[in-house]
DNA sequence: GTCTATGCAAAGAGTTTGCAGATGT
DNA sequence: ACATCTGCAAACTCTTTGCATAGAC
């Protein structure tokens, strides 16, 4: 895959990578739009698409609505909030997403090379909230 | 939620609990229209959320175009095969996967109320086909 | 009789794509 | 110079929705 450097690119590169909001292609294009107005949409999915598969940025699929994208490479699951639809951050030992893993390898008859998880629950800001409209 | 009988629906279930397919609403469609050949792609959709919100049946989402339903209520996972794209089952212990869950509210700040995974590999049969063709 | 479900068709959200011109190397 | 990238707009896929009528209870 040849890519050649665009500034459009590059904006977008930086902008995720400065985000922990696992942004939509839409939210995306807003931001990017401030510095370049003339930017359009498909610009910034196509961009976003090409990242994906060169792996500098993980799409990340919900059931609700657009798909979202994350720029942090380190292996991490996410959490959608139920109540408020944000998406967050989990962080789980190395070794106990390989022991699953394997565990899954296991229970199946072909080969697994990768999985995705979706964590449904409630944020702590949410948690917090509920609790003082108690 | 006030949930009147009705043989659109009925034909919709019953093909549900007799495939092991995992089909798109459109295959659910084209299945249905043998019986109903009136019946409307709204209708499918329709049903098919409904039968969902009441727990009836799953909708299994991936980031690669139409989401699939399955009827299955047993804990299971799935496996999206890139080779040929079929989805397949995947049964898991429960106490292993209680114990995954588990890890996972370890590691989060919030409440973690449920979670989908969708693994990828390749399935059997891609690989079986594989091993003749090298 | 009343409320839900249906068929039809139109609209909606999210995403992709063809094209001509601009940009990167 | 040539290949890639861009903006624009149209198209496309999947899903939802408004409405009048049919069906369930």
């Amino acid at each position: 895959m040849i890519m050649k450097y665009s500034r459009q690119r590059e904006c977008i590169i930086r902008y995720l990578e400065s985000t922990t909001e696992h942004p939509t292609a839409d939210t995306v294009y807003s931001y990017v739009r401030q510095e370049f107005p003339r930017i359009s949409l498909g610009t910034v999915y196509r961009n976003l698409n090409l990242l994906t598969e060169v792996g500098e940025i993980k799409k990340i699929t919900a059931p609700d609505g657009a798909d979202r994208f994350d720029a942090d490479k380190s292996r991490h699951y996410h959490v959608l909030c139920t109540s408020c639809g944000k998406v967050s951050d989990m962080m789980i030992d190395d070794s106990k997403i390989n022991d699953f893993h394997r565990l899954a390898e296991e229970n199946y008859s072909g080969t697994i090379s990768a999985h995705s998880i979706l964590f449904y629950g409630t944020c702590r800001d949410c948690e917090i909230k509920k609790t003082q409209t108690n």
